[in-house]
DNA sequence: TTAATTTTAAAATGATTGTTTTAGAATTTG
DNA sequence: CAAATTCTAAAACAATCATTTTAAAATTAA
């Protein structure tokens, strides 16, 4: 009948995350996009769609490698409270890193407007909180954790904290800063 | 010899703040700004300067009228651990208020690749960090608070805490879990 | 009042925005 | 191979972008 699609969509997305992730979504044109992708606006528009149904395929696709990574990391079950300061860990790790959180700068630019975007960070915020939550009621059954507060709330505390950290790093770029306020949140869990 | 500026100077730059607040540097179009200002590019254009430079006086707007706010409340100098729980609860209130806070939208949206944004932010947050400092101290220095860490890194823990906040806040749409997280804060440090 | 000067509104600027059309090259199936 | 189909590249699209120009209205000081 016809031909196939010539290039590699899943690539193709990959790079456009990327252009989205640094420039946000307002701040990233469609040639921006289209010099990444190496494709042609008129192939974009017929395999994938305009720039929002773009974007929509991009922010999907970084929080569902973010679900699996976290799925993977669930894998090595050392103590529970272990795999809670690993996560902080890798945390500080990627905030260091300087490429900032895609997750959080849409949530910032767009969330507040945009429903369909909402919902998918509330999603892939609903995962990380029921990963955590477990993570947490293991530790506490375990007595690797106080008992005093409720699962619920102390889940939402943990996994809104380096949001904040984020923000830090970007305006003062000072890496010991935030390992020390992650040194300063490990400490406050274990004792 | 001539004329003089007809519109409010401060005035138009407030409004144009509320433009920006919402819908962030990239989102918001001359028109936008012009038509919120109520006058027309040219004067915008002869007084103020171009976009950048609009943006510029009005995140600056923003930080001041923060500072001198933070300044005010500080006036009321109850116990130092009172205070640092009124700014807490402050903080709670403007987020579940709705208007998300626009140093931080400006944070993950420009000051990365802005250094002059990047610089008045850094200020501001010093500024914050500061005042909080000096509570933090003296907290300790009458018996409210542990000095089992640095004041320093207490400081930037709780400066940067509520970012997250704010994220959730945007994301979920639920005070209580914002209350929550405040009031799982206040308990450690009251302890 | 008049000359000088500046502000203003409206229109024009060229560049860039996201998106679509046109036309032809490529590939698949019968 | 040949017809059908769908892809791709390049150009065109109108709309909007930030910014500037034009020209007249307004105000000031002499």
């Amino acid at each position: 009948m016809a031909r196939n699609v010539e290039f590699n969509e899943e690539e193709a997305i990959r790079k456009a995350m990327e252009v989205f992730w640094k420039k946000g979504y307002n701040g990233t044109s469609l040639r921006d996009l289209t010099d990444a992708m190496k494709i042609n606006s008129s192939s974009l528009y017929n395999t994938i769609g305009n720039k929002h149904e773009l974007f929509v395929k991009c922010i999907k696709n970084y929080t569902e490698t973010r679900m699996a990574e976290l799925k993977k990391a669930a894998g090595d079950t050392q103590s529970p409270l272990q795999a809670i300061i690993y996560l902080i860990n890798h945390a500080v790790s990627s905030i260091v890193d300087g490429n900032s959180c895609m997750a959080i700068k849409t949530a910032f630019e767009m969330a507040a407007d945009d429903k369909n975007i909402q919902a998918i960070l509330k999603a892939d915020n609903n995962f990380t909180h029921e990963f955590l939550r477990s993570l947490i009621t293991k530790a506490r059954e375990l007595g690797e954790l106080d008992a005093d507060e409720d699962p619920e709330t102390l889940t939402d505390y943990l996994s809104s904290i380096y949001t904040g950290w984020y923000e830090s790093y970007i305006i003062h770029q000072d890496p010991i800063r935030i390992r020390k306020m992650a040194q300063y949140l490990i400490n406050q869990l274990s004792r």
